[in-house]
DNA sequence: TCTGGGGTCCTAGGACCC
DNA sequence: TCTGGGGTCCTAGGACCC
């Protein structure tokens, strides 16, 4: 149970709860559950994403579920005009979607997510709260409490509150030394700088209302343990031309690739449960061919005979705009050597999107497996929802 | 039987280079 | 052979985020 409703989080079921402890408690009180549905979401969060860059300065996409504006050239405004303006925003973003939104407007990233959260909680706030004045911003840290801020994850939590540190304002009367030394170096240094309203975090805006970027992985656990090599190499293959197509989409190429497997964390065997091996290329690259090659290199290096892997995941980084890798004086633009692969890639992309993914597929990523069975690497999606807005055969039917 | 799939930034040590 | 001050790259791991 990864996301919940606030009626499934009323009746106890905990974040992160396996399907099978809380059976009882989804039978008892006929609880939907669905599978995750990554192309529904990725289309939703575009939908909203765009609507918001055509109407703020700047924007940079934070997740698939938020974002941050920025107001810059705004600050003229009164009040009531920048609490019009995120209501304006909110309407128009349910009317388009059907997407409730909450806004927190502040000087600093860590204060505007704090301010949002806020503006969730307190249903007073008509799902926006603008901390415009250091008197407000201090009410504000002082409603939360330490563990919830923005960058302050278990392990920092708990040391805070053993120190006596309970609220997000205690933690912004520190002196930016304490939370040097206390909180992860500069990290720490630069999170109560921001709680006290100095941005130390830039806005790293998007044009076009996507998200480029800096690492790309297509990891899974898989449907039953494997153990073969040639059904890792399946695996592996498969999930390097998800992550390859990935790459492509956003005009990336890599020269840096790490692959690994990992074994059921829940299992008998004691760590550890993952073996990684990586591996710079010679040059950047988002050919399939050549990174599923090199993926079946990395795979050689770490497979060993015997062992049950539970789960594979390939990662790209080191990512390069296509177009403007940065080669060295003697090294030839990819492209200009093998003009035909980029043409070659262009096309396998535009079949899978045309006629649905894995249509046209790398000999590798099925050649062990058997003629009409699935691959033995898949997740059982027993109860996924339908892909609305992203594929034909799950349009609406009005009738 | 069943236990997610992605990301970011920072630190530190060792190899190797000038 | 030892001394010294840089720098980069690679690898691994930790903490956090959604």
């Amino acid at each position: 149970m990864v996301s919940r409703s606030a009626e499934a989080k009323a009746l106890g079921i905990k974040m992160g709860a396996p399907l099978f402890q809380v059976r009882p408690l989804i039978e008892q009180h006929q609880v939907q559950v669905f599978s995750s549905n990554y192309a529904l979401y990725g289309d939703m969060s575009y939908r909203v994403m765009s609507y918001l860059a055509s109407v703020v300065p700047e924007l940079e996409i934070y997740s698939i579920d938020e974002a941050f504006l920025g107001l810059h050239g705004m600050e003229r405004y009164t009040k009531p005009a920048l609490n019009d303006f995120a209501q304006e925003i909110r309407e128009q973003v349910n009317q388009r979607t059907h997407i409730p939104t909450c806004i927190g407007i502040a000087p600093t990233k860590t204060l505007a997510k704090l301010a949002n959260h806020l503006a969730k909680q307190d249903t007073a706030c008509k799902g926006v709260l603008l901390l415009d004045s250091v008197e407000r911003q201090w009410w504000a840290l002082g409603q939360v409490p330490v563990e919830e801020v923005w960058g302050v994850g278990r392990q920092y939590g708990q040391k805070l509150r053993a120190m006596g540190l309970d609220t997000a304002a205690d933690l912004a009367c520190c002196s930016e030394a304490w939370a040097r030394k206390h909180m992860g170096g500069v990290v720490g240094a630069r999170l109560v700088r921001e709680l006290q309203g100095t941005p130390c975090h830039q806005l790293h805006a998007s044009e076009d209302g996507t998200l480029a970027r800096k690492s790309i992985a297509h990891t899974r656990s898989f449907g039953r343990p494997l153990s073969k090599f040639d059904d890792l190499l399946g695996a592996v293959a498969a999930f390097t031309s998800r992550a390859a197509e990935k790459l492509r989409a956003q005009g990336s190429e890599t020269y840096m690739m790490t692959v690994f497997l990992g074994q059921n964390r829940f299992g008998p065997t004691p760590p550890p449960y993952t073996y990684s091996a990586q591996i710079t290329l010679p040059t950047s690259t988002s050919n399939t061919t050549d990174l599923v090659r090199a993926a079946r290199a990395l795979l050689e290096k770490l497979w060993q005979p015997g062992l049950l892997y539970k789960k594979a995941g390939v990662i790209f980084d080191g990512l390069e705009g296509h177009g403007q890798p940065q080669l060295s004086l003697f090294e030839q633009l990819p492209e200009v050597q093998r003009p035909q692969s980029a043409a070659l890639m262009r096309k396998l992309d535009q079949l899978n999107s045309r006629f649905g993914q894995n249509c046209v597929q790398v000999a590798t990523a099925v050649a062990a497996v058997p003629k009409g069975t699935p691959a033995p690497w898949l997740g059982q999606k027993r109860q996924c929802s339908l892909a609305r807005t992203t594929s034909w055969k799950d349009l609406w039917e009005i009738g």
